[in-house]
DNA sequence: TAATTGCTATATGTATACATATAAGCTACT
DNA sequence: AGTAGCTTATATGTATACATATAGCAATTA
């Protein structure tokens, strides 16, 4: 039998990504508790768990809550995984795998497929799939950790409909770029495309901040 | 009164740090709640955290032991610090301070002086400093705790004396020539000494790795 | 003699009881 | 009426008791 503290990491995480928890709201252990049927010591477990992973945050005595970014934080957030999301393609670029190539280009038809329908829920997923295909080619397992926790924490802030249908064929362009940069070796391209890729999700930030007042 | 799991993780880090545990040692909850005279609950959200922050590995139903890494997740270790690292020299060249110039400067000063005195563990403090200044002078502080988070896994197999003497003065030299770059606002020539720097570092792994195996 | 199966000891996982610090609300006094 | 101090309620932090699964060992059989 799993660990019922990792079973409530993943249904808490459910909860902040679907929207149910939103940043800044309390999570009371005896709460939690009575909802999920078991005693305080698993949930405490997973509140310190996803206290170091950076989705919750605490203040002694006061208990967790979601934790809230200010601007800077979502900023600076999105610098690093701009940094290592470029590293990602440039690695994936050296040591491409004929599996590896496959898994890409799949996550890269998912998007196409997605953005023609207008699909903005799907282009989601299909984004987070074309971009773990390139965290995994770039065969660092570390460099792969690193990302999913980044992601889980912009994740956070990504529940709001920021999409507009016009940015979904741009960003599919320049997915479509980076995989041929990384297709034809030319790592330097790779890891520039990637970057300049995140920095403009990274831009976004100030009216994706303004959303988030609204709630 | 601080959270007796907070002090814990201290001392356990900082046994890990000074050899007391080494990589592949096991801990055993009830003989640290004894060893510490608390009971176990504390105990086990310090292995819970350190097992976050990749310090320990916990299989189901066996325990905890200090993590013991293979040569490849060594290489990819040093592979995201060093790309982190240039980033950091990058950023802090582009957003100087006066305050943060002064304390790179402050930190290569101690650098020169541990080596001119060929002092091996006073080197390696003074090289923690050097490097933590200018995580602090990028201006970002997620990048500042993943770095702390990257080095603290590293410096878990940095306790064997690894340094020889003719590399230290090389190191120094390094450090100057980064140092240039960021205060010459050179942030290019900053990220890519900065990551030549760490290379080099990882490029000794075999050598590190070897000598693991003697204990 | 080797392998398989069952028992037992032990360490992890969970629940609950207890201690304690903080915050809020009330009362009394200025 | 406002503030200061005390009291109480509540939620966190810790200890301990209980449940359970696994690993090691031994005994029996092929």
């Amino acid at each position: 039998m799993a660990r019922a503290s990792d079973t409530l990491i993943e249904q808490l995480k459910h909860e902040i990504f679907s929207g149910l928890l939103k940043p800044g709201d309390q999570l009371e252990e005896a709460d939690l508790a009575k909802r999920f049927g078991v005693s305080r010591t698993p949930i405490r477990e997973a509140i310190r768990s996803m206290v170091d992973t950076g989705l919750l945050e605490t203040r002694p005595r006061k208990g967790a809550i979601v934790r809230v970014l200010t601007a800077k934080e979502l900023n600076d957030l999105f610098e690093v995984a701009a940094e290592l999301e470029g590293m990602a393609a440039r690695l994936a670029s050296e040591n491409l795998t004929a599996s590896h190539r496959k898994m890409i280009q799949c996550g890269l038809q998912q998007c196409v497929d997605a953005a023609d329908a207008e699909d903005i829920p799907e282009y989601a997923k299909a984004n987070l799939a074309f971009h773990a295909a390139i965290h995994h080619a770039s065969g660092n397992e570390w460099l792969c950790d690193q990302l999913e926790q980044i992601q889980a924490r912009i994740n956070v802030y990504r529940l709001m409909p920021y999409e507009v249908v016009g940015r979904l064929e741009k960003s599919v362009e320049e997915h479509q770029a980076i995989a041929d940069a990384i297709f034809g070796k030319n790592s330097k391209a790779a890891n520039a495309l990637m970057r300049d890729h995140m920095m403009l999700q990274g831009a976004r930030l100030p009216s994706l901040l303004r959303a988030m007042e609204d709630f």
